[in-house]
DNA sequence: AGCACGCCGACT
DNA sequence: GTCGGCGTGCTC
């Protein structure tokens, strides 16, 4: 009889590995543990899950673990649990999730450096050494270089084989690069609650009393909170203030780092010391902040999804602020559903689980509205005055809409338009016989781009010289009718000469998008143009004249939540807006304004929710069912394809009534140039849900090889 | 993931 | 004939 424990690494798998427990750990080694263990020729470091005495040796050989962390480091057994919970729920390895658990010391792969030896130049000069291995070797003479460097320059897509054989027959040397020692924290205390009797905080409405009554329970539950930013503001300030010096941990989550700088204000009002956590922080900073956090100091937590696996304890109360922004979903990296793992670490810790937004998605309301855990706080900012143009936005800026905005730039007042296309038009066409370009591959017509002439699938990144003549009856192509940040820029500069105009979007370049914000704080540029991207990066409360141009596009968008998106993307537009005094919005579109957005600009959220909640509930959707998105990918896409079959084939076995949307081959969100085969499945509950979320892993184990995605829509 | 292994075409 | 690029399967 002797010891053994499960392991956990950072792969891609759902399954541990067990190791036989040397004497000289056993009492070192716990539930928790870092350990380092062999793994086929490497040496990989894991977490150890279960520790367990066995009297029959397994079938297969089982190894030694090497050893184990030597500053002891251990993960409290609940963030075991909340992986492997998350890891059921969203499909992604475990191991993967347990990674962004790493305290900051042992965070990132060491970083390599290569070295030609005496010998290896010898070869060289000689000429013996050909392909790769010689390319890689005179990149090396006579300087030390990084592996990924190499793989780069030489768009190799793997390098370790070459390295290995190189350094084996002493060509070549791989050295690690030191990295300095760091001192951290590795134990949390729990600490935090305290037997003073506690002063409720007053000012807050009535029907937040449930709520302060769960969380001085300590019973957990979930609420929502609506209202504007203001109000919200007010709200949690107090709430956070008093669970973090009674009851624990206060953890607040925004959906991206950008989002932070919006609540610094209140960071700093707290009582209570607070930090930030998210991925980006530099290495001192997030030294720091580990210690802050680890050893109860600071007991509030500004962050990002990271923040979600931090080892604090007892975490009171878990606040989810603009609820409703998608981008709590990742699909890249370990993907999951922020707002859902938020869920799972309150389930476990039996914290107060707070969602807010002055948009709140209509299942969420819906939801909350049912079960009387829905808190309103109004305030929903001033209703702008708003002008509705049904006519082409360039004829616009040379009338009506040039004399509307002329009087705020004269007043040195920024202006914003938001557009929701990148480029200069969307698509080339033949005035004679409607010819449109396309892409050869998605069928979707190619975007045309001014600076260089050139046309861009936008679906799968495909780059074309734009034809000059019509290939069907042979006339001159002209650019097509929607109009791009580009072109209404240019439209601008005609309209206003003399003003700078800036275009603030995706692609540009971190560096030149922080130069387009100083200018536009600064004052300097007064017009700005930008899309969704520019939204998470313009200065609040700024603008005194919006447009939208064209938002009916992304309420033609063919998504079940079109409408949602459109509400809370003019939603996050008024945003911008001076709040203290009196300000315009003008919607330019093609047909009759769309309602969300009349809906939005009149701050009629409850309007909006009706119509959409009955939509819903007619075409069946969530609320009144749950979405299943299943993404899927390989190593290639044919294989991808064979896997999608064989996938449908089963579930069309397993589950015979099962209504399958799909499959299509689509690009993914955050790489245009890969591609994923996804489906959807509508599935009418919860039960329903997790069974095919078993079932689906299962089918995942057996093909190593395939990656699924899964996201769900409730 | 990353590594080994095995298959197939290109080139001494 | 063998080198190396690429697809597939396995790791306690």
């Amino acid at each position: 009889m002797s010891t053994y424990c499960e392991v956990l690494f950072p792969l891609p798998v759902f399954q541990t590995f067990l190791y036989r427990l040397p004497p000289e750990l056993a009492g070192k080694v716990q539930v928790g543990s870092r350990v380092v263990a062999p793994l086929g020729s490497r040496k990989l470091t894991g977490y150890v899950l279960e520790i367990k005495e066995l009297t029959r040796e397994p079938e297969f050989k089982v190894k030694e673990l090497t050893s184990c962390s030597p500053d002891s480091f251990r993960l409290p057994e609940i963030i075991l649990k909340f992986a492997l919970e998350l890891s059921e729920r969203s499909l992604t390895a475990p191991g993967l999730l347990l990674e962004m658990a790493e305290p900051p010391v042992s965070r990132g792969k060491p970083k390599l450096r290569l070295t030609i030896t005496k010998k290896g130049l010898e070869e060289l000069v000689s000429g013996r050494l050909k392909g790769r291995r010689g390319q890689i070797m005179s990149l090396l003479a006579g300087r030390q270089l990084s592996p990924v460097y190499i793989k780069r320059k030489l768009k190799l897509r793997e390098i370790n084989s070459y390295l290995k054989s190189l350094s084996q027959e002493g060509l070549l040397e791989i050295r690690e690069k030191a990295d300095r020692k760091k001192t951290f924290r590795v134990a949390a205390p729990e600490n935090c609650r305290q037997l003073v009797l506690p002063v409720r905080p007053d000012g807050l409405p009535g029907l937040s009393q449930p709520l302060l009554e769960r969380l001085e329970t300590g019973q957990g539950g979930t609420y929502l909170l609506s209202g504007s930013l203001g109000r919200r503001q007010e709200f949690l300030k107090k709430i956070i203030d008093y669970s973090a010096r009674h009851f624990g941990f206060v953890l607040f989550l925004v959906p991206d780092i950008q989002r932070l700088e919006k609540w610094r204000s209140l960071e700093e009002g707290l009582n209570s010391r607070a930090v930030a956590w998210h991925s980006q922080l530099p290495d001192k900073i997030r030294d720091n902040a580990w210690n802050q956090a680890v050893s109860g100091r600071a007991r509030v937590i500004f962050g990002t999804r990271s923040a979600l696996f931090l080892p604090v304890r007892p975490i009171s109360l878990v606040v989810i602020d603009e609820e409703h922004d998608d981008l709590y979903y990742q699909a890249d990296g370990p993907s999951f559903d922020a707002r859902e793992a938020a869920g799972i670490r309150a389930g476990l810790e039996k914290s107060l689980l707070v969602f807010s937004s002055a948009c709140p998605r209509v299942s969420q309301y819906y939801r909350h509205r049912q079960s009387g855990t829905l808190i309103e706080l109004g305030g929903l900012g001033p209703r702008p005055r708003a002008s509705f143009y049904q006519k082409d936005i360039a004829r616009l800026l040379k009338h009506e809409l040039r004399e509307e905005i002329a009087p705020f730039l004269e007043a040195g007042s920024p202006v914003f338009f938001l557009v929701n296309r990148k480029g200069y038009a969307g698509y080339l066409y033949c005035p004679g016989c409607g010819h449109v370009v396309r892409c050869p591959q998605c069928r979707i017509a190619l975007n045309l781009q001014k600076k260089d002439g050139e046309l861009v699938c936008g679906y799968c990144g495909l780059e074309a010289p734009a034809p000059a003549q019509c290939p069907v009856c042979g006339r001159k192509l002209r650019p097509g009718r929607i109009r791009g940040s580009q072109y209404l820029k240019e439209q601008l500069q005609e309209a206003f000469p003399g003003q700078a105009v800036e275009v603030l979007e995706e692609g540009a370049g971190e560096k030149a998008a922080e130069k387009s914000v100083n200018k536009i704080k600064s004052g300097k540029s007064r017009l700005v143009v930008g899309t969704e991207y520019a939204l998470r990066r313009l200065p609040l409360n700024h603008f005194s004249f919006l447009v939208l141009v064209n938002p009916e596009n992304e309420l033609n968008r063919p998504d079940f939540r079109a409408a949602e998106r459109t509400m809370t993307l003019v939603q996050a537009v008024l945003e911008l807006a001076r709040n203290e005094e009196e300000f315009g919005v003008a919607v330019v579109s093609g047909g009759p304004p769309p309602e969300p957005v009349i809906q939005a600009i009149s701050r009629d959220y409850s309007g909006f929710y009706e119509r959409e909640i009955e939509y819903r509930r007619l075409l069946n959707y969530p609320p009144f069912s749950f979405l299943l998105e299943v993404g899927l990918d390989s190593r290639s896409l044919r294989s991808s394809g064979r896997f999608s079959r064989l996938l449908l084939d089963r579930l069309g076995k397993d589950f015979p009534s099962l209504e399958v949307l799909g499959p299509k081959v689509s690009r993914k969100t955050w790489r245009r140039e890969q591609r994923e085969v996804r489906l959807m499945v509508r599935l009418s509950s919860e039960t329903e849900v997790g069974n095919l979320l078993s079932w689906l892993k299962k089918f995942r184990m057996e093909k190593p090889s395939t990656r699924l995605r899964v996201r769900v829509w409730q």
